[in-house]
RNA sequence: GUGGUUGUAGUUCAGUUGGUUAGAAUGCCUGAUUGUGGUUCAGGAGGUCGCCGGUUCGAGUCCGGUCUUCCACCCCA
């Protein structure tokens, strides 16, 4: 009995017109991460859980796709276990995952290749990563990543090449409607010192990153219950409202966080930044010190960042930061790495949304040749062997049939110009070429023909 | 994970208080045009109404479950 086939949730195909400019993105992409002097990484698809776990938090671990073991995934179970509830019985019948991201799986790799790799090591890496949320616009079960990360060094340099990465892709991809905004992990510190709740620093930053969200009052709300003072809810309000430039904005945070040594220390690495990208020449009027901003993932330490478009609705479609030790988990201590995370998916939604694609696609077959009988079709696989030779993208039909069939083809595929190759043709070594935008056929030979198209 | 929402030709969608043979547009195929597509005209094919079960004389329509879509939380690329 035939059954009708079906995609798991979250997941999707991707059609020949989808990939081109999905491929259009992913190279411009890789372009750029190798013109800063990045190399490629690729990681497995599985890896075992005790890598990914703990990782990213409470909820990250539950996002967490699990396989479970093969052959008799009992076997290490018992009664008791099965009583005890999922989560004890979990880590007994499954032991591997799909990674989550593409960072922790870099980090267990410096770990064990250490002695092998250089340092500072700068790694690119485009892979598909899963996630078991629960899918809306924009969020996907399945969906790729393009990281590009530099471990063994604490460099501020380092940050500031990664947004000129981001202004860099950006601009190539003809997209100009986003804003970053910059951070670091230590003025979230320098601020729950402020409000006293160094204690629930976890909680105060969720709290806090949703300002733009939920507003003042009822942050202000929130913020209370964890403990923070009226009076202290005061000063960071009028803190969070500063207005002004970059500079500006880190002045008055400076004085605010006098007693916070943390937090002044991240105020200067956000000003060294500022400063290597006015070396890089990287224009920042797109970048804003944005205080609030809190990032989900544990791991990081130091300068966050988030993309965010500014004329559609649509998440995060770039972030990254600095993550101290990530490798210490692994047993390798003492580590610096900073990274930044592509997300394409978001990005093709967005240019899709806003019409950003470029109409023509350098990937389309440039020319197709007519088949119209068995001598034409000799004949004519010469010439596409030439045109090849040519480095011209070009196909035959691989049949003889109606031209109408065949120039229909061409007309769905995109392909500019279609070859008439018949008795006619091959009597005279004149070719009816013929452009499909336009209609207009000219007659010539095949060299001249093909120095048309090269 | 919580709450809501969606599903009918390849695609986008109609389908009345439950009532004969489920429609349209578009796309596809054939012909008008034996070597000229994208325009026009004529004809044709295409549907287990997401899936499973229930109520009913009768279900695309009502009920339950399930899968999927999108949305709000949560979180995130």
């Amino acid at each position: 009995m035939a059954q009708k086939p079906s995609l798991p949730k979250g997941t999707r195909d991707f059609g020949p017109a989808q990939m081109l400019k999905r491929d259009y993105i992913l190279n411009t992409i890789r372009s750029v991460f190798k013109k800063y002097g990045f190399m490629p990484l690729e990681t497995p698809a599985i890896e075992n859980l005790s890598v990914l776990t703990g990782k990213y938090g409470d909820e990250g671990d539950q996002l967490l796709f699990r396989i479970l073991n093969t052959g008799d995934f009992l076997k290490k179970t018992s009664a008791g276990d099965y009583e005890e509830g999922a989560k004890a019985l979990s880590p007994k019948i499954a032991e591997k995952g799909l990674k989550y991201d593409l960072t922790v799986p870099f980090a267990r790799y410096v770990v064990m290749n250490r002695g092998e790799i250089t340092f500072p090591f700068k790694r690119y890496q485009i892979q598909p990563v899963w996630r078991a949320d629960r899918p809306q616009k924009g969020r996907y079960r399945e969906f790729y990543q393009c990281d590009a990360d530099v471990v063994g060094t604490g460099s501020l340099i380092c940050e500031a090449e990664l947004m000129a990465i981001v202004n860099e892709v950006y601009t190539q991809l003809n997209f100009n409607d986003y804003k970053v905004s910059i951070s670091s992990r230590k003025v979230l510190e320098g601020l729950a010192a402020l409000c006293e709740v160094s204690d629930k620093f976890t909680a105060f930053c969720v709290i806090l990153d949703k300002l733009d969200k939920i507003g003042e009052e009822r942050v202000a709300e929130e913020l209370s219950t964890i403990g923070v003072s009226s009076q202290n809810l005061e000063k960071l309000k009028e803190l969070l409202n500063t207005t002004g430039s970059n500079q500006e904005k880190l002045g008055t945070f400076r004085e605010a966080f006098v007693n916070s040594e943390v937090g002044l220390a991240g105020l200067d690495e956000l000003s060294e930044t500022f400063e290597h990208l006015k070396g890089l020449k990287v224009t920042t009027d797109q970048i804003i010190f944005d205080p609030t901003l809190a990032r989900g993932l544990s791991y990081y330490t130091g300068i966050i960042y988030e993309v965010k478009p500014t004329s559609i609705s649509m998440g995060t479609i770039t972030a990254g930061g600095r993550y101290d030790n990530l490798t210490g988990v692994f047993g390798m201590e003492g580590v610096s790495g900073v990274g930044i995370s592509f997300g394409i998916d978001r990005i093709y939604d967005s240019l899709e949304e806003l019409n950003l694609f470029p109409e023509t696609n350098s990937d389309i077959t440039q020319i197709l040749i007519t088949n119209f009988d068995k001598e034409s079709e000799a004949h004519a696989l010469g010439i596409l062997a030439k045109l090849r030779s040519k480095n011209i993208k070009a196909e035959i039909f691989p049949e003889a049939a109606k031209l109408k069939k065949q120039l229909n083809y061409a007309n769905n595929k995109g392909i500019a110009h279609v070859l008439m190759v018949g008795s006619r043709e091959i009597e005279s070594g004149e070719y009816v070429l013929k452009n499909m935008e336009t209609g207009d056929q000219q007659t010539a030979t095949i060299d001249a023909l093909a120095n048309l198209l090269s």
